[in-house]
Parts: structure tokens; sequence; C-alpha cells
DNA sequence: GTAAAGTATGCAAATAGGCGAATACTTACA
DNA sequence: TGTAAGTATTCGCCTATTTGCATACTTTAC
């Protein structure tokens, strides 16, 4: 492949990843995985002020991660893409066993010593 | 689940996902995931200064990503768990539609005009 | 038209992250 | 011990991101 397309695509690629790169985003994206909701109600949903998370969702809307639609004076934010979801919970199993190994690890000096 | 402990495994969660976030390191892990390298190496084949690389290497294993192995004065590299690759692949393979539509909304746009 | 509900944005401050060049550290080997 | 190779880190600089508050914008309903 030519190596300045290679570049722009992993451009955007760490873009999308960098949509992902924020607790409360993550929060945001599991809670949209689950229902569609308008700004308020989500920031009710997860405990943030209403501009923080109006915020947060125009991140995700600039990268094509969730999608707006408007329905009278709300807006409802809906997950784009089911592999997002899929791609998080990689991640989180990962994390789960890099803990659970450290977790051994710990056990096993506590006995050692 | 507890709330608190939620929001520390979102902190992780994110930590990791911030370790995505850079193309640079986009492209380190692909590199890694084909084959380990030592650092010297593997800044010649991404094309980036060796201190570039050095420090891109250690957010990688600050986050458990990649595996250090010294060697003699070398130190290889290699990815620490396929499933970054997997979730990586997802994300690519999410933009990749995403660019395709876009592509074909410009179609029909000439087409319309 | 005006008020109210819902949403987005400007602002300012703080924090984090990126870069290359130079330098310090580590290992091997004469 | 001293030199070279390989790696990590410090430095200076710059850009980007997050946050809450206050405010502006948009839509509906009276």
């Amino acid at each position: 492949m030519d190596n300045n397309l290679r570049a722009e695509i992993d451009r955007l690629h760490a873009q999308i990843c960098s949509g992902l790169a924020d607790p409360n985003r993550i929060l945001i994206l599991y809670t949209l995985a689950e229902n569609a909701y308008n700004v308020s109600d989500l920031a009710l949903k997860v405990e943030l002020p209403q501009s923080t998370v109006s915020r947060h969702l125009k991140v995700l809307r600039d990268r094509d991660m969730v999608t707006a639609q408007r329905d009278g004076q709300s807006v409802f934010y809906s997950l784009s893409d089911d592999r997002i979801i899929q791609a998080l919970n990689l991640l989180r199993a990962m994390l789960a066993s890099s803990l659970e190994n450290q977790a051994a690890l710990a056990r096993s000096v506590q006995i050692a010593s």
C-alpha cells in the first residue's frame, strides 16, 4: 500500500481510538449500547453535567461513533456500530486477564514470604 | 457492581484505549504483531527516530500491551496479547465501512447534480 | 411573540501528550 | 578499564483535551 495512504488511514484509525480514550466516554458508549438516550436523560444516567455529556457526544459524533436524531426538543443519541462495543469488550477482557495475573502474582508473593 | 470499582475499571480501560490513540503506535503494534523487534530495528522499520519509538514503547509497556525481553544489548519487544490486534481490526473495519459510505454518498451526489 | 425545555458552545484554567535533539544509562567485549 | 552499540530519559517547546460555568441557540407550546 502507498505509504501516505497508510499513514492517513492510521491517523483516522487513531482518531477513532482516541474516541475511546476517556472513562466517561466509555461509560457513555456502554450506556448507549443498551438504549438510545437524549442528552439530559443520559446526563442523569451517567451522573455528569449536561455540558460535559454534550461535549463527549460531540467527540463521538465527529468520529461517527454515535448517531444523533432530533425528536422535538430532544436529540436522541445511539451507538452507530456495535463493533465499537465488541472492540471495547476485547480490550476489557484483556484488562481482566491482566488484573487476574497481577492478583495471582501478589498471592504467590505472599505465600513465598 | 460498586460504582467506584466500575469507575476505576473504566479508567484502566480508557488508559488501554489511549495506548491505541496515536497513529505511530498503531503502526508499531501492527509491526510487532508480525515479528518481535528490538528498538533500533523497529525504528528503522517504521521510519521514526529511536527516541520516539522508545517513548512509544514505554507507553505501551506501561499499559502491558507489549512485552520487553532483553537479549544482550538489545531489548526485544513483542505484542503481549493478540486481542489488541483483534480490537484494532474491528475498529479499522468500521472505519472502512464508514469511508465506503462516504464514497457512495459522494458518487450519488455527483450523479444527482 | 414569549417562555420553557433541551442542547450546544465560548471561555479560562488545568492537565496531558507529542516531538527531535542531546544526553545518560546499560551491556558486551577487547 | 575503556569503547561501542543499544536503549531510555531529560529538555524545551508546542498542541490537544477535559472540565464546569455561564451563555447562546433551537424547538415547542401557550
